[in-house]
DNA sequence: TCTTGACTAGAATTAAATTCTAAAATAAGG
DNA sequence: CCTTATTTTAGAATTTAATTCTAGTCAAGA
């Protein structure tokens, strides 16, 4: 007998093609201007297979957002992976945030202004396990700096504040320039 | 001949009425999820009553945010013209600001966090127009105890972050640990 | 008092979200 | 290959919520 939950080969794929068209729709219009109509037809997609694979369109402009987290943050965490000195950890971070949000305008526009949306009720767990992941992530490689007094012990807030503010600050701004919404 | 436009007695308090109301469905649900039916009920108001005092349920939620803005600056200014010595001033602005966050709680946590939220656009140039004549207000009393030296001549933005921010942070904490949204 | 426009009420309309039903596509087991 | 269970798609039907409309009430001022 055949696994239960076996997906199609494609479905991933509309998946994305559906976050997509959301993405690119809130960004036009903001998240309450546009219907999922509109979705519809920017993906391509009837409305039937749009909710299938979306509970609702609060759902979906969360998986949007989570989205893109999970991008951003598997990025990031691999561009560690290639290095070993601090200093080039450290290098590689600032170059990937720049670099990400360089190449995903529009989704780090939308990250940065939906951070405390109203439709992220529901998916804070989510958000937190991915957040707590990442944190993880990020410690387990700079532990062993921070072990060997290559790197200063801090609060992890402090932390990454001095690691990425500045690039950070400097990608509002960057995109504060950047257009619509 | 009757003057156009002429309103009636009631009419001012009617929208204060509306707007409280629809600042509470607000805070409790999101905007999203509030219905004008919400706001109507809980207003004791009619939908015919709500669409003539305000264009769109968007257009309440601008004027909440704007009369929130303008209850707290015109209060600001009112601080600061009672005082004459500088010093004197800034402890009268800072006080004003937490005790203001203090008595409206439910406002100036939907104010901190529907900052840039979609339902202002069309709304900029009178939120603009405000800030302008709030920080021309703000900068007409500063500017005799700078011309005398008694305080330093600083770009707007670090004078009030100097002025405000470890306030504003404050009563961001302090919002954060306060309840709903 | 009378006229006029503001205001209120709530029904009617419209628009958009969500659900539903049936059909098409796909994965695996035989 | 065929069968069958299951996922996926389409789009119509339903439901829900926003907005408009119509009729009537009320208040200001001449």
């Amino acid at each position: 007998m055949k696994t239960l939950k076996s997906l199609h080969a494609g479905t991933q794929i509309r998946q994305k093609e559906i976050i997509q068209a959301a993405l690119a729709c809130f960004i036009e219009k903001g998240f309450t201007a546009t219907s999922v109509a509109d979705i519809c037809s920017k993906a391509k997609a009837s409305t039937g297979s749009v909710y299938h694979h979306f509970k609702s369109k609060s759902q979906l402009a969360a998986a949007v957002y989570l989205s893109g987290i999970r991008d951003y943050q598997e990025g990031m965490l691999a561009a560690l992976k290639d290095q070993v000195a601090a200093r080039d950890g450290i290098f590689a971070l600032v170059a990937f945030h720049l670099k990400w949000v360089d190449g995903h305008r529009a989704w780090a526009q939308f990250l940065f202004h939906q951070r405390h949306a109203e439709f992220m009720g529901g998916t804070e767990e989510e958000l937190h396990q991915l957040n707590a992941r990442f944190a993880f992530g990020m410690a387990a490689w700079f532990q062993k700096h921070i072990k060997d007094g290559r790197l200063k012990a801090l609060p992890r807030d402090i932390f990454i504040s001095l690691l990425l503010g500045p690039a950070q600050e400097y990608a509002r701004q960057y995109l504060a320039g950047y257009g619509v919404s």
